[in-house]
DNA sequence: AAAAAAC
């Protein structure tokens, strides 16, 4: 392994003037996000790249326009071509005949939004109108400003409102769409300002929790709220294995405003102890598919129903939402409002999505060979199925001399995880060779091509896998391996790319439906066995129990707790 | 069937 890193940090020479356009566009998006070409183009245009998602599909070889001179001519265009994109919520509020509803239809159209549920709150178009409408703190005001968010997304015009507004959410909105900012602004706001000792009624103990599914994206998830607190004492931990010993110390522990962290660590620190979730008023699920699926429900289950404030509100985030993830999210919210960005389960237009097909998995790596042998764009993320497949994958790109190659999964140590994200995010790494875990969530804004080594498990992974790319309004290419052997399950990722424009060959369509995706699914479904089942029943139980007995009791109740599972087991 | 998440 070091053999590797040797090899792969420093080993062979490589014409980088070759590159060199592509290097400076590299470097300069990994420095302060201030100087981003992004954040440049933020300032400069009337309408930021950001905000428009859909230019491609709607404004087909048109330019961007200024948005708000532009109202009118739209409006009558998006009638011809569309249908209505607004599906108001009972309330209604759909008074057609008043020019305020007309408009905010238009706003509505233009960003592709849909949303659901009682008394939805009005969306808002700038920061300035956040700060009026609501306290805007003036540390986070310009934060947001020195950081280059100047207008704020789709997803964020409508999910600030309503968390701000106390309700639960339900948020989809596509890879790169600003999801983050979108739950750790009102969070930050509602909370006012940093716990300290004897103030305001701010109780002891974390008043808010941010769950992922991966550390890296945990990891990202708070440098971005460490963005957004500079100027005031918050206190906000990333929960690992270090941090969650420290806060065995109560002291410490009620010192804390913010917890962001997987589920399992969390878990952890609870049934030690350590942890005191009873304070917490918001809590939020990031990646919620992922995190609602079976493999995470139970830990899920468990952290909810500790924090046991009965006004907690609950939000949970993703870019895809399977109709039976929603079911559970919609389960666990208190009259939840939903939200969908764009069309469900579409990658953004700007992803260039392309299908190649190679025989079988021994074909991989010369048609892997082969592409990198032409000029591309760096830096690239590889996908495959297993640790040990991009492992192996990794050394046999640098035994062929292609350089800069990096390998990241969750077998290989914490160090060598953090150093390879330090590596991709300072633009060391060119090609990185990496599993499932860094499907989600991960924001390397200069990734210029996705592939996908391996065929991806469910059209929720490749929608994840190909988002890592072609984020917060830029271009991005996506090629995806298939074999024969994937051949069954082609249909429904040629669905996704025919949804969202890319061509597909014609046989590929006139492939039959896809008979065993299903079964697979169904298979994934099945998966927690009965003995799991039983165990998080009586775990729930036990905590149900636990929080109708108050305060001083709830020691016994949890040894109760401990009981029920010995039994179990 | 694999990956991810604790120790």
């Amino acid at each position: 392994m070091e053999a590797f890193h040797l090899l792969s940090r420093g080993g062979i020479k490589f014409d980088k003037r070759k590159y060199r356009e592509d290097v400076k566009l590299f470097n300069k998006s990994s420095t302060s996000s201030k100087n981003t070409p992004s954040a440049q183009k933020i300032k400069n245009d009337h309408l930021p790249a950001e905000l428009d998602f859909f230019k491609y599909t709607q404004d087909a070889g048109q330019k961007r326009k200024p948005q708000l001179d532009d109202l009118g001519g739209r409006k009558k265009r998006r009638k011809r071509d569309s249908g209505p994109q607004v599906e108001d919520d009972e309330e209604g509020n759909s008074d057609a005949g008043s020019i305020v509803a007309v408009e905010e239809q238009l706003v509505t159209q233009r960003h592709q939004v849909k949303t659901k549920g009682s008394n939805v709150p009005s969306h808002f178009e700038t920061f300035e109108e956040l700060r009026t409408r609501y306290s805007l703190p003036s540390h986070i005001s310009s934060n947001l400003e020195k950081y280059g968010y100047s207008r704020p997304t789709s997803i964020q015009s409508y999910a600030i409102p309503i968390l701000l507004e106390s309700r639960d959410l339900a948020a989809i909105s596509p890879t790169g769409t600003g999801k983050t900012l979108s739950y750790l602004l009102p969070t930050m706001i509602a909370l006012d300002s940093p716990n300290s000792k004897g103030k305001k009624d701010y109780g002891s103990g974390a008043r808010a929790v941010i769950l992922a599914p991966t550390r890296e994206l945990a990891h990202q998830i708070h440098n971005e709220c460490l963005k957004l607190a500079e100027g005031r004492k918050w206190r906000i931990t990333l929960f690992s294995k270090a941090t969650a010993s420290t806060l065995a110390d109560k002291n410490v522990r009620d010192k804390v405003d913010i917890i962001i962290g997987t589920p399992l660590r969390l878990v952890t620190s609870l049934q030690q102890g350590h942890l005191d979730l009873s304070n917490v008023r918001h809590l939020i699920l990031d990646e919620a598919d992922r995190m609602l699926d079976s493999e995470f429900l139970d830990q899920i289950e468990e952290i909810f129903a500790t924090c046991s404030r009965p006004d907690v509100q609950k939000a949970v985030f993703s870019a895809t939402l399977p109709a039976n993830a929603e079911k559970v999210a919609f389960d666990v919210l208190r009259d939840p409002i939903r939200v969908v960005v764009g069309l469900k389960d579409t990658p953004l237009p700007s992803i260039v999505q392309s299908l190649t097909y190679v025989a079988d998995d021994s074909s991989k790596l010369p048609t892997l060979l082969a592409h990198l042998s032409q000029p591309y764009k760096p830096p690239v993320l590889v996908f495959t199925s297993t640790q040990s497949r991009a492992s192996s994958l990794a050394e046999e790109l640098v035994i062929s001399g292609v350089p800069n190659v990096d390998c990241l999964h969750a077998g290989m140590t914490k160090k060598e995880r953090e150093d390879a994200i330090g590596r991709m995010r300072r633009g060391e790494s060119w090609i990185t060779i990496s599993t499932e875990v860094m499907a989600r969530g991960m924001d390397f804004k200069g990734v210029m091509e996705v592939i996908n080594y391996d065929f991806p498990q469910s059209v929720q992974s490749y929608i994840h896998r190909i988002g890592r790319t072609g984020r917060a309004g830029r271009e991005g290419k996506a090629v995806t391996y298939f074999t024969n052997d994937d051949a069954p399950f082609l249909k429904p990722i040629a669905n996704v790319l025919l949804q969202s424009g890319s061509p597909v060959p014609e046989w590929v369509v006139k492939l039959p439906k896809p008979s065993k995706m299903k079964r697979r699914q169904m298979g994934r479904v099945k998966r927690p066995d009965t003995v799991n089942k039983a165990r998080s029943i009586g775990r729930n139980q036990a905590l149900k129990k636990r929080d109708m007995i108050a305060g001083s009791k709830r020691r016994k109740a949890k040894e109760e707790r401990k009981v029920m599972l010995e039994t179990e087991s």
